[in-house]
DNA sequence: CGGGTTTGACCGGCGC
DNA sequence: GCGCCGGTCAAACCCG
């Protein structure tokens, strides 16, 4: 399967802004050619103070293959997502899918899928957590882990504006650096995203706050496999001061994204 | 039979 | 205060 992501976007918003295309007319500016930052957590609505991350896919072929009218299946990461809920909402002629995620018991992980309106050929998809909570759980569903044949290695998203027409098949010279070389403004590009497994696209863009840069210890290990690790990894994240997306290669499987 | 999905009801925040 | 709307709950249903 040849399925690489190509138009990932990431965006870190706010919760008052937890809309990725608030109303019809608002142009979905942190979602396409914008993003922010926003390191200040501003709870409008936090009724569980979170966190959230929008990415912004396109769906392609996916709707044709396997949507059925507008429901969009989730894209798969490696986290199990139940569905607790969906809406129409107001504006928008797609409904939004309410996901929570059932990896681990008591995850306050929750995520928000919905096709976007202003380009029908995007899903977007919201995760959120909870503040402080460590994200991603520190366990993963039998699912997952039944289906995940090699142990992931750690790919690590930084803030990048823009990245557009990447080959994701493109071998990468930065898979074999460290976090500490590739920087605050690096963009980790991989051959093999296809953790977005329904997803057609070709370009991407990975956008997400501050991660590396202090948190690099010498003690981390940058692309090494991992699985003990993993958790160790998992426990650093939870220390990660705001939010950060983490894309983990697993072969077979794909990498996959851990936001928060 | 266990786990996921569907869907209507309910709740709470927010604007008027 | 009231209505709208987004988010969640939970029972029924579906599926492997």
């Amino acid at each position: 399967m040849d399925r690489k992501f190509n138009d990932l976007q990431i965006s870190e918003q706010e919760e008052n802004e937890s809309n990725p295309e608030s109303g019809p007319d608002s142009p979905p500016s942190s979602l396409v050619n914008d993003f922010k930052m926003a390191s200040t957590f501003s709870p409008k609505r936090s009724k569980r103070g979170a966190h959230k991350k929008v990415i912004s896919v396109p769906i392609k072929d996916l709707d044709g293959a396997r949507m059925k009218g507008e429901n969009a299946p989730p894209p798969s990461d490696s986290w199990a997502w139940r569905k607790y809920g969906q809406k129409p909402i107001k504006g928008s002629p797609y409904p939004r899918g309410y996901y929570r995620c059932s990896s681990s018991k008591g995850c306050p992980a929750r995520k928000q899928v919905e096709r976007s309106r202003v380009d029908p050929t995007k899903l977007v998809i919201s995760y959120s957590c909870e503040h402080n909570h460590p994200w991603p759980p520190p366990s993963r569903s039998h699912h997952h882990q039944a289906s995940v044949p090699k142990p992931p290695t750690t790919t690590v998203a930084s803030p990048k504006p823009q990245i557009s027409e990447s080959k994701p098949e493109t071998p990468e010279p930065e898979a074999g650096k460290s976090f500490t070389d590739l920087g605050d403004e690096s963009l980790i590009t991989t051959d093999e995203f296809t953790w977005f497994g329904d997803m057609e696209a070709t370009s991407w863009t990975i956008i997400s706050s501050h991660i590396f840069s202090e948190e690099r210890s010498s003690a981390d290990t940058e692309f090494s496999p991992m699985r003990e690790e993993d958790e160790s990894l998992f426990a650093d994240l939870g220390e990660l001061p705001e939010c950060s997306s983490v894309f983990r290669h697993q072969r077979g499987v794909g990498p996959q994204v851990q936001i928060c």
